[in-house]
DNA sequence: CGCCTTATTGAAACCCCTCAAATTCAGTGG
DNA sequence: CCACTGAATTTGAGGGGTTTCAATAAGGCG
């Protein structure tokens, strides 16, 4: 809740969504920004809420998930820290299509709706990184529609390891801790196929040797393999 | 090739990426754009070309595809008159990740890549509407990816139908036909599946009424019917 | 310890893909 | 005008990857 303390701009200097920006215009867009802590599990928003704010993760993971009208859920993607959300809901003046939720101890750093406009106004270039994360959003989506498109459940359940890898690995000497709480039915709902899928898939990579997997969590013992899995054209 | 002839900044104005910007500065912002014309199924460019132009639709529709790395294609979308296309490439500076076809006579105005940059930075508005653009489009994608993930072949192509029939259906007193020349390879191309079952799917349709369909065209003639399909929730 | 959530595993059903073959259709050139 | 050709479409048969359902096991937490 609080205004940001400490350092501001140089807070926001290292984030993408501000690179070429002066520090002495960071300084006047961080007065705009408020500052706000949520514990595990503790929504940020939910789908359908009136968008407000303008949201840049500082600290922690956030899951973004999306309700269908038959009442299951899919995981769209997680937010690490540095990058930008709720982008969507404010530029189209839509209720958050998405709902938010904390994976573990989040802060993040967000400005009103219509500060936010303005200040694009004001610093073009604001406007200019939004619309490049945007682009490689965009991308990223077409890329994981194309796979679930034409690709088996055991490729996409591959890809969708290692990018949680790449996001939120943690190297241990035996091999990759993907360091959140991460369920099978999660893995699921990010894969579009059921937990039992899921499980099957994860019992015979532990039999193969490619992963160790205990509840809620999953380590990567052969990331190789598992891109061979992930990109093998013979099929 | 030609510079825009008639009325330049009229033109623009019934686009959604120049609302909001006064008559005067179209002028300008037109200025530096250039016309181009192409026959159907010519290529506008190809997917890994280097992205050098920010193109908007003036009249005709262009395909927008992905080909996988072991050569199956994918439809994105269609794009329809008065909608930017090739944005994400220029914005992210990397070759075009989609192949761009025109489905019919089509002529377009583009932008040179860096010019738009420019142009940008003076009329921010003009980085605010593209802002917005993509913001949609981002959320039909991941209203897609929920689809592909969670929904039956038969209410994917159900949706699809109902979604072209939108954009580019021509209503006939005994239904509506959708106006592009749409093989069943196209439309199984757009639901992640395969010509075969879209067939099959369309002749159960006609039997039951649904559509009529033709070589290369069909016919929505219970709009009704198929929404039912597309959207009801008993499993 | 008991409870609730998470995970595993088997068996059956089924949706959809794959392959093959036949058919229809549009365009081309004789 | 019609045979010829290649593309688009249809339809059947078979198989396989996934889902679904059910039952059991394993972990964590009060």
């Amino acid at each position: 809740m609080a205004i940001l303390a400490g350092n501001p701009a140089h807070l926001l200097a290292s984030i993408d969504l501000f690179s070429q920006i002066s520090l002495h215009d960071l300084d006047k867009i961080a007065l705009n920004a408020t500052q706000h802590e949520y514990k595990k599990n503790e929504y940020l928003f939910h789908q359908g809420d009136p968008a407000r704010r303008f949201c840049v993760l500082v600290t922690g993971k956030v899951k973004l998930t999306q309700l269908t009208e038959d009442g299951q859920q899919i995981i769209l993607r997680y937010v690490s820290p540095g990058e930008a959300f709720a982008v969507i809901a404010v530029l189209s003046k839509i209720p958050y299509p998405v709902t938010a939720t904390a994976v573990n101890q989040v802060s993040l750093l967000s400005w009103e709706d219509q500060k936010m406009l303005e200040l694009m106004h004001q610093y073009p270039q604001l406007a200019i990184n939004s619309l490049s994360i945007l682009a490689t959003r965009i991308q990223e989506f077409q890329d994981r529609f194309r796979e679930i498109a034409t690709e088996r459940v055991e490729r996409r359940i591959a890809r969708a390891l290692l990018r949680l890898a790449s996001q939120t690995g943690r190297k241990l000497e035996h091999g990759i801790l993907i360091d959140i709480s991460l369920t099978r039915q999660d893995l699921a709902e990010m894969t579009g196929t059921t937990l039992y899928t899921v499980s099957r898939t994860l019992s015979q990579w532990e039999k193969d040797g490619l992963v160790s997997s205990q509840r809620e969590q999953v380590t990567i013992l052969s990331p190789h393999k598992l891109v061979v899995l992930a990109e093998d054209m013979s099929r």
